[in-house]
RNA sequence: GGGCGAUUAGCUCAGUUGGUUAGAGCAUCUGCCUUACAAGCAGAGGGUCAUAGGUUCGAGUCCUAUAUCGCCCACCA
């Protein structure tokens, strides 16, 4: 028997454990169809977020569901390393125990970071737990584990194979605090406060001066040109000219260049090829050399004279105060631009020119923007639109800095020797061979995860099992890092799109709709959520309050209602408990309340189960809310105290399993919980097979039902708006007579054979009248004010479907049922009319 | 600058290929301790679906424009 009230912790504890033992997360069953779903791996880095728990459940319930429905499904879980991210975290613990990362010999220094990766592995398993998540732990992976690495080589090998990774120097993004290169992703732009800084270029052997502005004067250091507008009538004669570079005093040349904007400031552009991308482009085309001007910490390098050695911030300062003194500064001018930081580390981006490994993207996008295109072929977005964002990244892409200057990732099988390079996936035989210090963006690893996680590059029976997989499921913001990522290396190395749907979810917000961040203060752990109201409301709230693929503002009101639902299930079934102790199943005899709840319960699960397929779950929830809540409680559970048979007793049984199994893949742990104390249970619910539509279980005369309610309905307002207590029926209807003690039970409905005193309404039922005698004083005025409105309503409908109807076109043009239904619809309307009529009169 | 999305009840949001009177939860109001549940039960009120046009027999839903808000990408000497 079940307590009194729901209790999340009690029937919480325990569960996940004891699923876990018994091996039912366990996929692998090869007499099954497969289904697989590989877990977003989340970052060793710290503790799971709300839009963790989001993105995790969503996945639990489309494994859970399969599972019941019978496929082998299997859920691999597994964590990233998360290079920059891990080595940040590592590196600013080793600083709080007194040691210089940066002294630390390289094997020490990934010790550290093995056991910080343990420790958090171990955490994120024990909020997977909490979480309920069924993982089969048989099969999880790690990104730096040896598998993956493997496959990672190979990847790497066959795409410098192919000509599609090469090392050269290029602009990149320069973390200076990580001191390693970023890619295009990990760069965060915001805007901000800075300056335009207008200075004077003098012509060579003149008093003329060139005005060019800049927000990085500290740049001018590797100024080898400026730049004007070839079509720029003002400069056209000095092309060719030189200028004096300020403080430095060599001489640069004008050079005339498509960049240079000439609606922009004064048309003239400073080019430092070493420190800009678009002037790394136009030094290339002028052959201007590159000079590097800072140090990898972002210090001035011994290129600046005495500046050598400071910040670029404090060489900034100082260098104005000079250019001030020497009248070469024009004016400073406030402008808000913006400007770009590490993901990670926050330190603002310095571009740079510096030699590292790039994969070629242009061919491999393009490969993702052909597939797409065949429908049998591409990846499915859910929902669609999500898939523009794909395409449009695939369009515009450039190509992909991976390597990285970190220690924690795979380090790159790059070996040199002299000039000599040698790309392989051992290192060479012969000796004075040196490994590339760098290691790879952590992204190139999980890009592969899909299929590196299965034994590839083997041919592996899990490879051929489980790729691709069924179906992805992450957020809009992780598309340009990894979705379309795995989408060209998964078309690339297995020639298929690595999983056929991607189900999109959003962001998770705060109640006032700004993002969740440790800097704001307002993240919420999920932990401190399961505590308060357990992992199975919390799981139903994220799942099926957003639409897919739209923000969602966490809402704790709204998690204390889905307690509220979970509890209302818990007192149900405690009802049915009760009355089921004892009895011999049978479905005969069948009363009409029996046929209704039935027929609901198959048209509920018909709905259910497409919608699951459509992974709609917003739909299943109110769907199975409105089921639960209105009509089995509210109206099953209620008419089958009226007489309770064995055959009630068997479609409370019947129904409530039903539900639970419905409702098993969003809280499986309070169905399991109710589920192995019904009669005739199974060992577990999560190995149930889920409920199936049995068109035998759907009866026409349900709708005898729906209209008795109706009446219900329309009676309890008469008696709350007459406030009488005593009332009493007369109908000739058959129905009703059929029915009468539902009507008894349901409005306490007294017996009499003496009317006289009493007051009358007329009402109508079907096509029957009913006449209701109440005792008491009638609210005459309410009574017709009632009887007024709906005169009004009726006349309203009635003119309107008279009107459409007498409309040719929409007669010969709507569909017939659509018609047919407006036919009869005014029909009736007619007829509740004149009775209304006749009551006013 | 390019793109995407949102705008529906006081609040938070659903609303499927266009089709009966636009729904839910919370909040509000009225009446109830009815033996599964007062964390409950029975009722009620509350919406010109952002605005203006258009397509259609029919528009919350499709098209165009406008407004407001949000996000993504690019550029920013």
């Amino acid at each position: 028997m079940l307590d009194k009230k729901y209790n999340h912790q009690i029937v919480e504890a325990g569960k996940y454990d004891h699923w876990k033992k018994k091996g039912y997360f366990q996929s692998g069953d090869t007499k099954l169809k497969p289904y697989a779903i590989v877990i977003p791996p989340p970052n060793v880095t710290g503790k799971l977020h709300l839009g963790h728990a989001w993105d995790t459940t969503l996945q639990d319930i489309i494994i859970r569901f399969k599972r019941m429905q019978g496929y082998d499904a299997l859920w691999l879980p597994g964590m990233d390393h998360a290079g920059i991210a891990t080595q940040s975290k590592v590196d600013k613990r080793l600083r709080e125990e007194g040691l210089n990362p940066r002294e630390m010999k390289r094997e020490e220094w990934l010790k550290a970071a093995w056991s910080w990766k343990e420790e958090y592995a171990d955490n994120i398993h024990k909020q997977w737990a909490k979480l309920g998540l069924s993982l089969d732990y048989s099969k999880e992976r790690f990104t730096l584990d040896e598998g993956l690495s493997k496959a990672v080589r190979y990847v790497f090998v066959e795409l410098y194979k192919k000509g599609l990774i090469y090392r050269g120097e290029r602009i990149i993004n320069w973390d200076p605090v990580q001191m390693t290169a970023l890619s295009n992703e990990e760069v965060i732009y915001s805007d901000e406060k800075g300056a335009f800084y207008h200075l004077k270029y003098f012509l060579e052997n003149s008093k003329e001066y060139l005005e060019v502005a800049t927000t990085r004067p500290e740049t001018l250091f590797g100024d080898t040109a400026v730049a004007v507008n070839p079509n720029d009538k003002r400069y056209k004669h000095l092309i060719g000219k030189k200028v004096v570079l300020p403080i430095v005093g060599k001489l640069i040349p004008i050079v005339a260049d498509e960049h240079a904007d000439m609606e922009k400031g004064t048309g003239v552009v400073k080019i430092t090829p070493a420190h800009d991308p678009n002037d790394f482009e136009v030094g290339k085309r002028h052959d201007l050399p590159h000079i590097v001007i800072m140090n990898p910490d972002a210090t001035m390098n011994d290129k600046t004279g005495k500046y050598n050695g400071l910040n670029r911030y404090e060489c900034r300062e100082k260098l104005v105060e000079e250019l001030k003194e020497k009248d070469l500064l024009i004016k400073i001018e406030d402008i808000v631009h913006s400007v770009g930081h590490s993901e990670r580390s926050n330190a603002i981006v310095e571009p740079l020119l510096s030699k590292q490994w790039f994969v070629k993207m242009r061919p491999l996008a393009d490969k993702v923007l052909k597939t797409q295109k065949i429908n049998t072929k591409k990846i499915n977005f859910i929902p669609e639109r999500y898939e523009k964002t794909m395409r449009h990244w695939m369009e515009i892409t450039y190509d992909w800095c991976i390597s990285r200057q970190l220690w924690w990732g795979h380090r790159i099988p790059a070996w040199y020797k002299d000039d000599e390079v040698y790309v392989g996936m051992e290192a060479p035989k012969e000796a004075g061979w040196i490994q590339d210090e760098d290691v790879l963006d952590t992204w190139f690893s999980s890009a592969l995860w899909p299929f590196s996680t299965l034994g590839w590059p083997d041919n592996t029976e899990m490879l051929k099992r489980y790729y691709p997989n069924n179906v992805l499921v992450t957020g809009y913001d992780i598309i340009p890092f990894w979705v379309n990522r795995m989408a060209f290396q998964g078309l690339e190395f297995t020639e298929k799109a690595p999983f056929k749907d991607c189900l999109i979810h959003g962001l998770i917000r705060a109640k006032d709709g700004r993002k969740m961040s440790k800097s704001l203060g307002n993240g919420i752990d999920p932990m401190d959520v399961i505590e308060e109201y357990g992992a199975d409301a919390l799981r139903f709230y994220l799942t099926t309050s957003a639409a897919n693929g739209t923000d969602l503002k966490f809402d704790m009101e709204k998690i204390k209602s889905t307690w509220n639902f979970i509890n209302k299930l818990w007192n149900a079934s405690r009802y049915v408990l009760m009355n089921t102790q004892e009895y011999h199943y049978t479905l005969d005899d069948l009363s009409l309340a029996d046929k209704w709840i039935l027929t609901k319960l198959n048209k509920t699960i018909k709905n259910v189960t497409k919608h699951m397929e459509k992974y709609d779950f917003n739909i299943v929830g109110s769907t199975l809310y409105e089921f639960i809540w209105n009509d089995f409680c509210d109206w099953y559970i209620e008419l089958s105290k009226i007489n309770m048979t064995d055959t009630s007793k068997s479609v409370l049984v019947d129904t409530l399993t039903a539900i639970l199994k419905m409702l098993h893949p969003f809280m499986p742990f309070v169905t399991e919980e109710i589920y192995t104390k019904l009669p005739n249970h199974e060992e577990t619910i999560m190995l149930a097979a889920y409920p199936e539509y049995n068109k035998q279980q759907v009866f026409s005369e349900a709708k005898d039902l729906d209209s008795i309610i109706d009446l219900i309905k329309k009676i309890r307002k008469i008696k709350l708006e007459n406030n009488v207590k005593d009332i009493y029926l007369k109908s000739e209807s058959p129905i009703l007579k059929a029915n009468r003690l539902i009507l008894d039970k349901m409005l306490k409905i007294k017996e009499t054979q003496d009317y006289t005193g009493l007051e009358l309404i007329i009402l109508n039922f079907n096509d029957d009248l009913v006449h209701l005698y109440y005792d008491g004083t009638a609210n005459k005025t309410a009574e017709l004010e009632n009887l007024y409105r709906e005169k009004e309503r009726l006349e309203n409908s009635i003119a309107r479907r008279e009107k459409l109807l007498a409309n040719e076109n929409y007669v010969t043009k709507a569909p017939a049922e659509i018609v047919a239904l407006e036919k009869a619809n005014l029909a009736k309307e007619q007829k509740d009319l004149e009775i209304i009529l006749v009551k006013i009169n």
